[in-house]
DNA sequence: ATATGTGCAAAGCATTTGCGGAGAT
DNA sequence: ATCTCCGCAAATGCTTTGCACATAT
């Protein structure tokens, strides 16, 4: 990721703007705002650079293809159930040690919550 | 899900002698040995069968393909970085509803440790 | 001027689906 | 006999890649 270029300008900005983790298609849809003729080859090649240098984090959710996010520390996700909207949730549950086999060593964990945002609730329910 | 057929037989056969979630083409290989002209569209036609069912469960670990099991009962995975291998892990730290922002309802979680497993922790380190 | 970046279209994978024939009931 | 199920191959949907042209340096 050398040369600076209007395209990801683009993409850099549709992924800062953004208050969630976006889908490979919505970065192209909202970076081809500023730049009409980008392509969906050039979103994944420079996410996949931007992931490298880890600028960007991957979010996976089951079942769902990945979303891309600036990597802004440890923290976990609510999806909800309702609108499908991926929110990021700062909190964190802390340990998971006490919950493996004698033996195993926890460095690492991915939490994600399910159920229906604030927005969803308010609503006229299903 | 009516019929019983020596491919369904064989499919169920091969998640059940399987002590982890197995992954669609694990599933073809293992049941290929019984029935040897299975095709993989029927594996994912008695996959999608039995989870709709509920019988199977799915296991997603961000950036692999999706693994199945038989269901269990609610609990979560652990997977070692070392030999990737998936643990079950049948602790649950229970209820995440304070993490979340006001408004916010939570009805759901999953929770995927990583780090090393027992036998990785005893042999020779990296 | 040169090497990197881009868009297009084709190729790759994993998964799904249409269809005619095989098999369970 | 009937209706479901199976295997094959084609179709999807997402992501990657090859190539020729464009462009930042």
């Amino acid at each position: 990721m050398e040369r600076s270029t209007k395209q990801r300008a683009a993409i850099r900005e549709a992924l800062q703007r953004a208050d969630r983790p976006l889908l490979a298609t919505e970065v192209l849809d909202m970076a081809q705002k500023s730049v009409p003729s980008l392509g969906i080859a050039t979103v994944y090649r420079t996410l996949k650079a931007l992931i490298e240098q880890e600028s960007l984090q991957v979010v996976e959710l089951p079942g769902e293809n990945p979303r891309f996010e600036f990597a802004h520390g440890h923290h976990h996700h609510f999806c909800c159930k309702a609108c499908g909207r991926v929110y990021d949730i700062h909190a964190c549950p802390g340990d998971f040690g006490q919950m493996v086999p004698p033996g195993f060593q926890v460095s690492d964990h991915e939490v994600t919550l399910y159920g229906r945002c604030a927005d969803c609730e308010n609503a006229i329910p299903t």
